[in-house]
DNA sequence: TCCATTACTTATCATATGATAAGTAAAAAC
DNA sequence: GTTTTTACTTATCATATGATAAGTAATGGA
């Protein structure tokens, strides 16, 4: 096993994946968010309820920019902020109904395209995908986590 | 197989490369120039020589501001742009001898992190993956194409 | 030969995003 | 009980990026 070969088809693998994500999630966001807003509405809508904090880490983005992006979200009524009990400095934020109707929406879209994707693959196929996905995550892109 | 699981699965996947993405590459960027910059640079590297056109296509980036980026990037002596004989309104950019320096060091920093990650796996461990990621990529992100 | 198309450029504008400084209020540490 | 740290906000600035309009020059087709 070359390392080197490994590596040059890791590089390439991660730019399919890339393209692929972008193919799929094209024009799945409405007009009036932008595409931070609608990566952090996509990481809420996984993760519901997160603090800013962590939206700030995950996404890397900085506090006071978390905080702004987070402030016209909820001004849009795309999510809501709850405080929490024993801790009155944090805040819990989960979508609001309509944000989830709107997230619901997206991810249906990209499932569909996703499943169009794997329409002609046989069961066998779809069976060796799951494993391949799940080797590659533990061993590779989880590792060190 | 639930192919709703499946795509599940499958977004927590690319939630992960794209994360591992991020872990390998950052801060191999040079300070002076832009994500996007860095972006094409990457591009021209592997796929020089290149027109404008497929840079604009590949990236999604539209013409004026390819173009905008593309001097930037000459100006800064990082790749250069040649004539080609049989049709004088394209032109094939390459990396400048020292954009080729500064995308190998890069390159070779992620190849280290790369590296890193998979040094405590077995023989075996690497047949599997090299297996699964050209299974992924033949049969779902690369498909359609 | 004239017209349409292609490949690219230049100019300009709007805005999304990133960075930083300074502030508040609660909690934790001492 | 005072200080320090945490979680978040507000304000401001710089700039990277996206969008659009208009232009040039070469090519290809009728």
């Amino acid at each position: 096993m070359d390392k080197e070969i490994l590596f040059q088809q890791f590089v390439a693998f991660t730019t399919s994946v890339h393209e692929a994500t972008f193919e799929l999630t094209k024009n799945v966001k409405p007009e009036d968010i932008t595409p931070l807003q609608y990566s952090i509405l996509e990481y809420i809508a996984v993760s519901q309820p997160v603090t800013l904090s962590q939206i700030s880490e995950c996404k890397h983005i900085s506090m006071p920019n978390t905080s702004r992006e987070l402030r016209k979200l909820t001004e849009k009524q795309l999510c809501e902020k709850f405080e929490v009990p024993d801790d009155r400095r944090k805040q819990l934020i989960r979508l609001s109904e309509s944000g989830q109707t709107m997230m619901n929406k997206a991810f249906q879209q990209i499932g569909t395209r996703f499943f169009e994707r794997i329409q002609y693959l046989s069961a066998e196929d779809l069976d060796e995908i799951q494993h391949a996905l799940a080797i590659l995550q533990s061993k590779v892109f989880d590792a060190n986590k």
